[in-house]
DNA sequence: CATGCTTATCGAATTAATTCAATTCAGCAA
DNA sequence: TTGCTGAATTGAATTAATTCGATAAGCATG
């Protein structure tokens, strides 16, 4: 027998009886896995501390980026609670260094995120 | 003879000469490949477009986020302008179906740029 | 322990992104 | 035309993200 729904789609001639969608809490999950990337300043971050085989230094990062320490601070800081960088201090100076692993799991992540669209 | 940079890098103890960085330009350009995957709705209409072999209709897309009518074709909006998705009319419905090779290359292109952390 | 140096945090402002009621626009039917 | 329906757009408000001056915290040196 044919429900309300099919019904209500036969009426009004459109609208099929429902969608293979995603719940929010997944779309919210795999939408917070590109936001990490979702900034320029992060990017370069990113991109200067994976080139680098030794730990960068703070003053470092702030000298190839076009923002002011507090901002570079405030992405470090975004990049440390995804994970994706850890610092240490050495005397006066913080050294940053990429987390490879977690890093390689997030690429992982978002990898399948984007084959979930192949069709 | 050892420049002023590196005169100043040995006086302070820190900050090596000039670092292998991004120019802002090519980390905007990546970030905002990553930007349009960065909303849960968007994520979510794509994953509805790309799964359907048929066209959508804008009110089953609506039907299936937790958003009013004029955010969904917001989003819309903001995935057509990215060349993902694209729109025809059909008597006064829309239908949306998404632009695969476009999304592919835009995939490709991401690919890149995680391959590019990867050391 | 005062000073200077580096980095993190606070706080407040700015800017950007998102949301939706109201409206407009387009297509269709009477 | 008039009225109806579905979708896009407008405009204004809200919310989120970013930015940076000022300040604090940590460390080393004199």
């Amino acid at each position: 027998m044919t429900g309300i729904i099919e019904l209500i789609a036969q009426t009004t001639g459109c609208c099929a009886p429902a969608s293979a969608g995603l719940n929010e809490t997944e779309a919210e999950a795999m939408s917070a896995d590109f936001q990490v990337f979702a900034h320029p300043v992060r990017v370069q971050l990113l991109t200067l501390l994976t080139r680098s085989s030794e730990d960068v230094c703070v003053c470092d990062l702030e000298a190839a980026v076009a923002v002011k320490q507090p901002t570079v601070s405030y992405h470090l800081k975004l990049l440390r609670e995804a994970g994706l960088v850890s610092c240490e201090r050495r005397g006066p100076w913080a050294y940053y260094r990429v987390e490879r692993e977690r890093l390689a799991s997030l690429k992982a992540r978002i990898n399948s995120h984007l084959d979930g669209w192949n069709r």
